[in-house]
DNA sequence: GTAGCTGCAAAACGTTTGCATGTGA
DNA sequence: TCACATGCAAACGTTTTGCAGCTAC
């Protein structure tokens, strides 16, 4: 279990590279969009993004880069409950495929009180998983996710 | 792992009992609701509700009661990333207690393909909950939730 | 009688879409 | 050049709110 992400921010190179082998235009939206989700500890909302962008693009156009960024497998979606989605970096441990297990998988632990958000590791789910496939279920994927109180807030 | 929910459908009588020992009032609406929930097997979202009372009552009454019911623990919120909610009979084991860890813990599988509800009866992430607890987090609430192929879609 | 419930209309919120213009390759 | 990207405005679906009238107790 380790507190925060394990990819690194990436250079505007590195997003543009990024960008060119997803078949992506290089344009200044985009980059910039790379970049924050990349410098970011934790999984960002859309209005996240539109503040840190200083409202520099509508937020339709973040929406319609998220989407297509979501569909090249370059950012998960996460849900925390909160009444919106955020969006991190993928973490492919295998970049050649691109089924939603090979990702990098893992979950959140949300603070019901400040919002803080920290990352879990670790993902062993397969007793479930086993026991869901006994009820005629295949291509399973899981969300797991957790709200407690931090420390600082109990 | 059981394919239904363990909970029996309401009678009129019993669904006014149960609003009269949660202090709220034996409204036509209330009862209805309830009686609703209590029926299906699986979690209906507020537009269900609304079908399934024949646009009796107005969306904004379902809202406003279904706050009172969760705030009541008469029901539990269900996300299974549709983009709504949907509602379902708590299951307390403890009908003294309150906290969501006394009720009856479940989570579902969904199908991606045709919508397909199921639930899951055990509930054992220890070793997840434990972990967390070392990241200095307390009344941990979490949710999992599976989604899949039916084998129908399949 | 009064607190609480309801319907209706309007609004809030996150998200999506149509269209005209602008930009990357 | 031309497909693609963007801004703006309008719409969407879910949920919330204000207010006036109604109902349970």
């Amino acid at each position: 279990m380790e507190k925060h992400c394990c990819h690194s921010p990436l250079s505007e190179e590195s997003a543009k590279e990024l960008l060119g082998h997803s078949g992506l235009n290089r344009t200044k939206v985009k980059v910039r969009i790379l970049l924050e989700l990349s410098k970011s500890s934790r999984p960002l909302s859309v209005q996240d993004l539109h503040e840190k962008m200083k409202q520099s693009c509508d937020v339709s156009t973040i929406f319609r880069t998220i989407a297509q960024f979501k569909e090249k497998d370059l950012i998960q979606e996460v849900n925390l409950d909160e009444g919106f989605f955020r969006y991190e970096m993928s973490h492919q441990e295998n970049k050649n495929k691109k089924s939603p297990q090979h990702n990098h998988h893992h979950h959140h632990v949300r603070c019901r009180e400040c919002g803080d958000i920290q990352q879990i590791e670790k993902c062993d789910l397969t007793a479930f998983e086993k026991a869901i496939a006994k009820l005629g279920f295949t291509e399973m994927e899981h969300r797991l996710e957790f709200t407690g109180l931090c420390s600082r807030c109990a």
